[in-house]
DNA sequence: CGACTACTTGAACAAAATCAAATGGGGTGG
DNA sequence: CCACCCCATTTGATTTTGTTCAAGTAGTCG
């Protein structure tokens, strides 16, 4: 495993505040593999035996209806381990998992974690944080979904990406725009045409580039400021 | 505390796998309060230093944007804890909570449940699996919010309350219609509207009294069928 | 009985989905 | 290197869905 991907893991939701020499004890001699785009990393209903760990890339979390509409319930990127809270319990996934970029993924033995963890209260605690990661993300998708708007979805998804200060930034968009839409709950079309009116607040996208010269007017905007 | 709510906790999801003398240490004297509705149990941003399960009643977890407007983002019954994974971490609640029907609320001394989590490897998973529960209603929320019509999402909401043997159901509903719209991501108009068309899917909803003979043509609408 | 609240209904309006077509890169094969 | 095709995205027109505003109904509680 390279340097960078350690990192990654030290960093990481599950891992932050656990010791290397744990870490290490936990992942043994696990190796990250490249994934290519659209490779399914979770099904639906799954028991997850080794728990996929973002190292690069974005992956979708989704959930089908038998009637072959899907929702992107979320999409996460790297740092963030998939289905921890299911895996560790050995119940079956909630919801399936794919990659939507080329991403690096190391997969982490599951009876090797839920054997270190008992006895090691730290590593507990580090399992909630995580899950604790996931169910703040859902909480705000949600509070977005059914109290927002469109363009203030699209507002907020923007905002999530912003830097903290406020200065001016200048981003390209991590996936796609038709991922983008899926993830706010909108058709592609909707996403465009949301896109387009958010030029009023100082947004500009060209392509996947993004400039926001004024954060504050964006986050007037979503807010509630009228618009 | 009474053997009703005894046996209550033993069923939550906090302490359904965790023993009786374990239960008994971690609760101490903690005596349930029976609270009116709209009582605020947690406040956004607090930090939890005693932790509520819900013993009987309802219970909203709702966010506030700066501009009025609420989002409710779950709404929680008997056997459930109240921002557990927060609490435990000694992080800000992600969200507020106000019981919605008169409740009955036990408080969990946060610091005894934290050190007992220490050395108590059950309890961890325990602790686990309740934060699994909430993040799997929540996917199922944020799936019908953001892939399923108004009417679709009614029919998802009676489904949950529906019993899994497929026989003819009748039954209460739990709590107001504008809180079940707002659950729901919509206005009272529109679920009175979205009732109205459930008729043709052999549901009768009269006052808050819910009729459904044939369970089978509700699931079909949902997972689907044209309508 | 009367006032309050929750719910329902109706009409006008706004937002978003759908259907359809045009645009515009990026990559492939000649 | 260039023409061409494929796919994502945008744009336009139309329809559907849901919201808003405004009454009206019904049950409840004092």
């Amino acid at each position: 495993m390279e340097a960078t991907d350690r990192a990654t893991v030290a960093r990481s939701a599950l891992f932050q505040r656990v010791g290397p020499a744990d870490v290490d004890a936990i992942l043994g001699d696990a190796e990250p593999e490249d994934l290519p785009r659209g490779h399914e990393l979770v099904t639906r209903g799954e028991v997850i035996g080794r728990l996929p760990l973002i190292l690069s890339g974005w992956v979708r979390i989704y959930r089908s209806g038998e009637d072959g509409g899907e929702a992107v319930v979320a999409i996460v990127g790297p740092g963030r381990a998939i289905g921890e809270a299911a895996a560790l319990l050995g119940r079956p996934a909630h919801a399936g998992a794919a990659t939507i970029t080329p991403a690096r993924i190391l997969r982490i033995d599951v009876e090797r974690l839920r054997s270190r963890i008992v006895g090691d209260a730290d590593l507990a605690f580090a399992m909630l944080a995580s899950a604790s990661l996931h169910l703040r993300g859902m909480v705000g998708a949600l509070e977005r979904l059914a109290a927002l708007s469109g363009p203030r979805r699209l507002a907020g998804f923007l905002c999530d990406l912003l830097p903290e200060d406020g200065r001016p930034a200048a981003f390209d968009l991590p996936y796609e725009k038709s991922l983008i839409a899926a993830q706010l709950g909108m058709t592609p079309e909707s996403l465009s045409r949301a896109i387009a009116r958010l030029k009023k607040h100082g947004v500009t996208v060209t392509r996947e580039r993004v400039e926001i010269p004024k954060p504050e007017v964006l986050r007037a905007y979503l807010a509630g400021e009228r618009g």
